[in-house]
DNA sequence: CCTCAAATTGATAACTATTGTCAGTTTATC
DNA sequence: GATAAACTGACAATAGTTATCAATTTGAGG
């Protein structure tokens, strides 16, 4: 992989907007610093870095994929209310991956877990 | 919800197919059986029956939906080789809730997991 | 430095999964 | 049987994402 001006602000506006945006979200981001990068190129960046394991890319929240600078293995959390992503720490479930294996005996690359539900924030504003 | 007889025979092809299909093959299913239903009704009943509980709709395996007529709370693998999708069985993960609420204090809903892998039939292939 | 192949960009077009629209049909209730 | 509400499905539209490809940039070697 060569260096890319583009794909360097990419990784760094990803990185200090720690908020999992979708490729819509991070192009708005971009545009705001005066970075105008084309939605192809983005695209074509996000689907690198992740493939790269220098992000993460996050399914399961459609209608759109998000992306998280965190690669340390953990899980996520959206809320419907507010939409937010939250990270949630991977020591929820130690033993998960070993209980599959038990199971199933099939060959684990890799896993992703998606809460859904109400975050503390809006459970204040809903008491209110 | 009224009964229809399109809604009927979409949920007894999905019970009997008990594949995970995507909305596309359950339609190939359905015009194997010369049942001819049009899509968006196909989709717009599919989205009723999630909503009611009925089925499952399973995200987080791009690019489109999967759906299962089993009901019972559990989770799902994909095979990266031949792309089937298994059940995996909701005891891994005992605790998983009660340590999520510990751990972030918000309401949990519901939740998904999506495991990646390589199951056994495609362990087998290889070695070959 | 200069050259050159390989990597990258981005405008545009295309594609795919899914939903909106709406007139016509079916269902259930009285 | 009449009537309102629910449902169908052809068609059009939308949204997220990827393919195409000519022009530009990068990096390794001479």
């Amino acid at each position: 992989m060569n260096y890319s001006r583009q794909r360097e602000k990419i990784l760094d506006v990803l990185t200090r907007n720690a908020v999992h945006p979708t490729a819509d979200e991070l192009l708005e981001f971009l545009q705001r610093e005066n970075s105008n990068i084309g939605i192809t190129t983005l695209y074509r960046n996000l689907n690198q870095l992740a493939e790269a394991g220098m992000i993460k890319k996050i399914d399961g929240l459609e209608p759109s994929a998000h992306f998280d600078h965190n690669t340390f293995n953990h899980y996520h959390f959206i809320c419907e209310e507010c939409k937010k992503v939250y990270d949630v720490p991977s020591d929820i479930a130690p033993e998960l991956i070993n209980n599959v294996r038990m199971a199933t005996g099939f060959e684990i690359k890799s896993h992703d877990i998606v809460f859904h539900g109400i975050c503390n924030k809006c459970k204040q504003k809903e008491r209110k």
